[in-house]
DNA sequence: ATAGGGTTTGAACCTAGGTTGAAGGTCAAG
DNA sequence: CTTGACCTTCAACCTAGGTTCAAACCCTAT
């Protein structure tokens, strides 16, 4: 397959492809005798696997360093888990930062809410 | 008060205030007869301002434009309490999102470990 | 043979919020 | 009068994840 139609059966653009050939967070592609990239179908699943994990909060630093083991030593499933639960407990600081910030934004708004009414006195 | 003792006083640095000038988030500094930017001691409140604001997920820009009224027009009460209000909105959607892809982290741990669990039988 | 669409490369651009560095001017102390 | 600590400007660099552009090549249809 050629760039353009992995690239749209995938639902991504072909410029990302390339983008991530280059940062190496896919392997680098055959080449057909035109020089034109040539894609096997196995690389759908790849790149909707890396909007995946993307759409989970992985980088794709992250992503690459899972990627590149996937070859002669796929990650076993007991990493796989460790590094979901790496992530969730990430994404669990996060929120709790996100609460914190959310609760000083509401207890500014009930001062502000507050000298208002007494201003109105 | 020069730059570095006004950086030093608001616990920030020098390039940071140089950078805040250049992108209008603070208004140019008055000039010594050497050319050395001159502060007032206002200054570090509104420094201080600058970064609460940051920490309550404000963006610069978000900052500049009310800085830029609180000269002649400074925003009113109510004002404030709407952007805090729009600002927590956007918070809470933030942490929705969070939330999201935590129960999507969550259920793929699940399967993995039943999957673990079948292949240990 | 020429128009169009697809592909190649490399480099520049984008957001956000700064930091770092170079080259030079200023000031106070010893 | 020199050293060291400040200050000035402007430009380049950084992260992340790409997009956009230019110049050139390839392939197919008319």
């Amino acid at each position: 397959m050629k760039i353009g139609e992995i690239a749209n059966a995938a639902g991504v653009t072909t410029s990302r492809i390339r983008f991530y050939e280059k940062r190496g967070i896919i392997a680098p592609a055959a080449r057909g005798p035109n020089g034109y990239r040539d894609y096997p179908e196995d690389l759908i699943a790849l790149l909707r696997f890396i909007e995946q994990a993307q759409g989970l909060g992985f980088t794709l630093r992250e992503i690459a360093s899972v990627e590149v083991r996937s070859g002669p030593h796929p990650i076993s499933c007991a990493e796989a888990i460790g590094l979901l639960a790496k992530k969730r407990d990430a994404v669990d600081a996060l929120i709790a930062e996100a609460e914190e910030r959310k609760r000083r934004i509401d207890s500014l708004i009930s001062e502000l809410q507050e000298s208002q009414a007494r201003s109105e006195d």
